[in-house]
DNA sequence: CTGAAAGCGCTTACAG
DNA sequence: CTGAAAGCGCTTACAG
């Protein structure tokens, strides 16, 4: 068992500075005037005792936590660093702690980020079940959803992208400019919402231009690099026939061109690959990344600018839809723009039509 | 101001299923044998009520948390993802929850992890004042350090990597081996103490080789891809002559070659890039970056390790050193494997002398 | 400007 | 097996 020296309290410091600890809890908080001289003693005592406030306490008294959590089903993949950048400024900009948590779901009555230690949370696709949500839903704690609906009809604002369309302009540039018509695509991960519409955009495409839609071009992803390069083999070794490759995202298009390359595949010559997200490593990869750029980190500041503005009171967007843009490099067949590859040089397309 | 629908307590559940709330705590925490009737009350009154405890009223009463923090001066960079993932896997397997703050080091009167909502605390490099963490020494909350020493001499447990061999191996290998004279350095941030002893390998293995150290060869990359780019493409302005750079860690190395490229320099050819960390896109680079690979993910399944034995009252290793290996790969000039690029080819060395 | 006291929602000896 | 009660460390009306 863990024998720790018991940390002073308000109560010890009220002695120290003989005052009451509703004085000591004044010059903490800055709420009601204190005389100077009494704060500057009750100031001495706290640093003197080293003290410093139980966050518990203060909670269950009814303070205000001034931070917000962010639930994560995992923090792999390179996707996930932008977005907690714009999460970590958003946060920052609003005056708010943040809390992180990945999280395998589990069992309900030991949550590590909820309404007991935050103002509010963000969650991501696939970190929670629809009870909990509900819940929050029903005693009106602020909740912000990222590339995720809310389930039933419940109205929580959500923040996600145009995954539809920059997947479909996507597929629409490797049938048209490049003639593919044999076009794999690799799933996400179960229930993730952005491989859903993926896949939307994926078969639209494919029906404007009168493809025939073929199940065995289908195959799981995982959104990552490893399964993406498992299932790549395997379907080269069940010999299924295809001429592109639409990854699903650009973790799992790594993974794809490593599968084909072992196996003697040249890209794009042989095979086209494409990504999705557009990830900063994507350009350097070579043949660069031909890919979907997505605004991740954009994502992440709108989420807690919503989610500010429910904290206070105010009412939140319900849907936020950011705007994805098509970034032609090298690995789709298009030729490189120069020796030199400036970022500024891809060609940017955007996804809103019109 | 926010109106939330009060949740329940277990007041409500105690009225709701007619008994005491020491009963429903009971059933709750399964401390004490309950009549199985009375429990099936219970629960059906919490399932009824959507009750879930409140972490702060537990925390105050007295309940370890089950979980511990993680504190990081930013998640940024491609290093952190394995170390996360390593981190994650820990406290999974120690059956703690994990809680991951980054922070800037701010007002310590209010900070987001610490003994009120966890039982012990990872803290990385540069994201604590000293003070901070002599308190905690002080109130023997348990803490594990990671790639960085503790300050004055609190016997607070650490667990870093081998990087002044690494480095030295690195910097042996691009004079050995490729006959470079005049090696770039490219400093982290500022306190960083991975970078301090990557520094000391540098200037013993120029010593070795008799190569004067030149002040003008040093400048700050910042491991940081951006910052990086930017430092090269002055030295080159400024004319500064150099055959090889070691950007000391491998987001640094792709700005390197990034504003080198730019510049029109052919790597290796004429100059050589190498990196640190082995990040995971590290081998996915053209040219394939030479590096050393540093054990980020085991470095933080074994951090939990350590911290659990202290959080159990059991003692905790002072230092722990982990092996770094020298992975060569093509951007210092050595010829590549083969076509297909294996990662078990890559050419290993170890970092323990003899 | 300051203090005494109630209350936040739990856990845990202590009795029974 | 179960309940009454004290206590965890704060905040905040309410008086003065």
């Amino acid at each position: 068992m863990i024998r720790r020296k018991k940390p002073p309290t308000i109560s010890h410091v009220a002695q120290q500075a003989k005052v009451s600890i509703a004085t000591v809890s004044r010059v903490l908080n800055g709420t009601t005037p204190v005389d100077d001289k009494t704060a500057k003693r009750v100031r001495a005592a706290i640093n003197k005792l080293n003290f410093v406030p139980r966050h518990a306490a203060r909670v269950l008294a009814g303070k205000r936590t001034h931070t917000i959590g962010l639930l994560l089903p995992e923090i792999s993949g390179a996707f996930f660093q932008p977005m907690l950048k714009g999460i970590e400024a958003g946060a920052h900009d609003a005056g708010y702690d943040l809390l992180i948590h990945s999280t395998q779901i589990h069992d309900p009555s030991h949550r590590p980020l909820g309404e007991h230690n935050t103002d509010g949370l963000l969650v991501f696709t696939n970190s929670l079940d629809d009870q909990e949500l509900a819940r929050w839903h029903r005693i009106k704690f602020p909740v912000v959803l990222l590339h995720q609906t809310p389930p039933d009809s419940l109205n929580i604002p959500v923040i996600t992208i145009e995954n539809k369309n920059g997947a479909a302009m996507l597929i629409n540039h490797l049938i048209e400019i490049h003639g593919k018509r044999r076009i794999v695509f690799l799933r996400g991960p179960e229930g993730h919402e952005d491989s859903v519409w993926r896949a939307r955009g994926y078969r639209e495409a494919l029906e404007i231009h009168k493809i025939k839609f073929d199940h065995s071009l289908i195959a799981s992803g995982g959104f990552d690099d490893e399964e993406a390069f498992i299932t790549i083999q395997q379907m080269l070794t069940n010999g299924i026939d295809f001429d592109a490759v639409f990854a699903g995202d650009d973790d799992a298009a790594i993974g794809a061109i490593r599968a084909l390359r072992m196996a003697g595949r040249v890209i794009p010559g042989d095979v086209a690959v494409v990504g999705f997200d557009d990830i900063p490593f994507a350009r350097y990869l070579s043949p660069a990344l031909t890919t979907v750029r997505a605004p991740i980190e954009e994502v992440g500041r709108e989420a807690v600018r919503q989610l500010a503005r429910l904290m206070n009171g105010e009412q939140a967007e319900a849907l936020t839809l950011m705007r994805t843009e098509l970034v032609i490099r090298e690995s789709c067949g298009c030729a490189p723009a120069s020796t030199i590859s400036n970022p500024l040089q891809d060609e940017l397309i955007s996804s809103t039509r019109r």
